[in-house]
DNA sequence: CAATACTTGACTAAATAGGTCGAGATTCTA
DNA sequence: TAGAATCTCGACCTATTTAGTCAAGTATTG
């Protein structure tokens, strides 16, 4: 399972509105410069999350975006789902007798094939689902503190 | 977490392998046919897969392929590592304080992705770690049970 | 109205995935 | 020992995805 690299900059950009969840909005701008983020790969990136319901916005001068609900409301199975796609497959293979009738009998390993995958998705989606934005943005202060780097408020 | 075609193809390859496991040897061709995968392709792939020490040949007019292991010694975590290149992701990110010093602060951020990533990780190798080609097998002789496709014995 | 920010959609370069192909090396069998 | 069957090796090809870039537009505030 590797995260995409929009992956994991939708990722790092929640959690830096995540840090500073208030009332007030964090321009694209400065998201991209703490975070190191391609400023317009990155307006891509906040547009999506924005259709998908996880950050708002507001335009003009001083405008920016912060979190639509709290970051303990958000999943990362949530928000890795809508940005890279559905975490679970769904299991189409099981449909018998369609197509050639029975010329190659490649139906059954595919099944059992499946069958594994979709315990390791369960896996994977059993890890996701118990971690929550806000749980994320506590491990960032953890680190934070353990190397030292002071967190730059600029707000 | 998806497999690649070519992964899928391996494993469709080394379950044929595991029904038949045995002394004598099968051809790329009944393979290619049997579980419908493009032969050329499936060259490549058995090729990698003997590189990778699941497979042995036999060239020659009598040649073809066999496991070299018993089925019930490969993983499937083994398979896919070799295939599809390690599931586990080294942690290169903890390396604090190189480049730039402390410009930009998305180390924290990065390090706390990847420490939930390594749990999605562990999630993961711990499902296939625990499941072997032999009992891979099992699963594909109680699908070809279920759905009546008989097993087209070949040999 | 001018400056600042988000919005939208098109565009591009590089990497990866999924295959194909030709020519060679090996082995069996007649 | 010729020839057919089979694996072997590396180059090649095409479509899709990934990771960005860019320009022109819209909204908001001072």
């Amino acid at each position: 399972m590797k995260l995409s690299q929009r992956g994991e900059y939708a990722i790092q950009a929640l959690l830096v509105l995540g840090m500073y969840h208030g009332p007030e909005v964090i321009r694209i701008k400065d998201i991209a410069k703490r975070q190191n983020i391609p400023r317009r790969f990155l307006e891509q990136i906040l547009n999506d999350l924005k259709s998908g319901g996880f950050v708002q916005s507001r335009r003009g001068v001083a405008g920016g975006y912060r979190l639509q609900r709290s970051p303990k409301e958000i999943s990362l199975s949530e928000i890795i789902r809508h940005i890279e796609g559905p975490l679970e497959s769904s299991d189409d293979s099981l449909s018998l007798g369609e197509g050639k009738p029975n010329l190659h009998s490649d139906k059954a390993a595919k099944c059992a094939i499946n069958c594994v995958m979709q315990e390791v998705q369960s896996a994977i989606v059993g890890v996701l689902e118990e971690v929550s934005l806000s749980d994320l943005c506590g491990k960032v202060r953890d680190f934070e503190g353990a190397t030292g780097n002071s967190p730059d408020y600029i707000i």
